[in-house]
DNA sequence: TATTGTTATACTCTATAACTATA
DNA sequence: TATAGTTATAGAGTATAACAATA
């Protein structure tokens, strides 16, 4: 367990930096993954899918979920065609063009969703209670001019980002 | 490319210092391995396989490679086949105990590391340039908090757990 | 012609479990 | 019997590219 080993060189704090990024992401990333599969029988795609659809009522285009998603087209439609078998969103079609879908949540989506929802919040808190608010909050800053940054190397451009 | 959606609740804080530490690390990891990839024909289990090994000259057996990258022995099996493949790493017979492998860089594996550690951490440098040296510091400090903290959650117990 | 979404396919990464060979 | 490592297999997760329908 010791992947912070990448270490060396003229900026050894950066990627100090890095890899403990990484591990502290990793360890709680599988553990979510871990408990969603046991809890609800699901995946973090399928949930983040979901938490996209659950902001917006009125559903998305698949376009728009692959881009939130930031994963691509035949992801987005694999993700979709797994959720509407088992009832939890819904494709529409959108008049105008018949091209397009918006999906949403159906209302037991909604209601597995919440309840999803909030299991995973209370992992989360668990694995970041060693923080004070304040320290939560230094990390939440600090990261936004990371990924600020970051986005606009990588030519991102997201104005409406939210968050 | 907003991830950091799944934000409600209770706990909104947590959450959304969650989310950010995720998308902050997918973009960057994104983007080590597309450079990986592009420049050097590899991936990031094998760099991080050569980057354990090049801190232990003498090499390491798999259930150490195991446990350090956080696979399974399985994994380790294959990663070290590829390498092997290439010339890049070799296993060595262990006198006393002919079940085990001692695996180590090549020649060739440590010139080859050497070339890609420089460019991966200019990658890393680059990416976190929006810090000042302090931040850095600070970053790295409460994910550090945030580290041992999970590892005790999940009962991993690595006190040789380097940086 | 361009765009939206789908299909087909392949590759990386990972885990589990059965297996071989030593100890 | 227990351990070190391997093999076999399966399933996420992702990408690319060709495709159909519609604009």
């Amino acid at each position: 367990m010791d992947l912070e080993a990448r270490a060396h060189a003229e900026h050894p704090e950066a990627l100090r930096l890095w890899l403990r990024l990484l591990t502290c992401t990793q360890l709680i990333e599988r553990q979510l993954r871990a408990a969603l599969r046991e809890h609800f029988d699901t995946t973090l795609p399928r949930f983040d899918l979901m938490a996209q659809l659950e902001r917006v009522p009125e559903g998305l285009r698949m376009s728009e979920l692959s881009r939130r998603l930031m994963v691509t087209g035949g992801n987005v439609t694999g993700l979709t065609d797994q959720l509407v078998a088992e009832g939890l969103v819904e494709r529409i079609g959108v008049e105008g063009d018949r091209r397009v879908w918006r999906v949403r949540l159906t209302e037991a989506g909604q209601r597995a969703f919440a309840d999803m929802a909030h299991a995973h919040e209370q992992w989360v808190v668990q694995a970041l209670e060693a923080l004070t608010p304040r320290e939560v909050d230094t990390l939440h800053r600090l990261l936004g001019k990371v990924k600020t940054h970051v986005q606009t190397l990588q030519g991102v451009a997201t104005p409406e980002d939210i968050a």
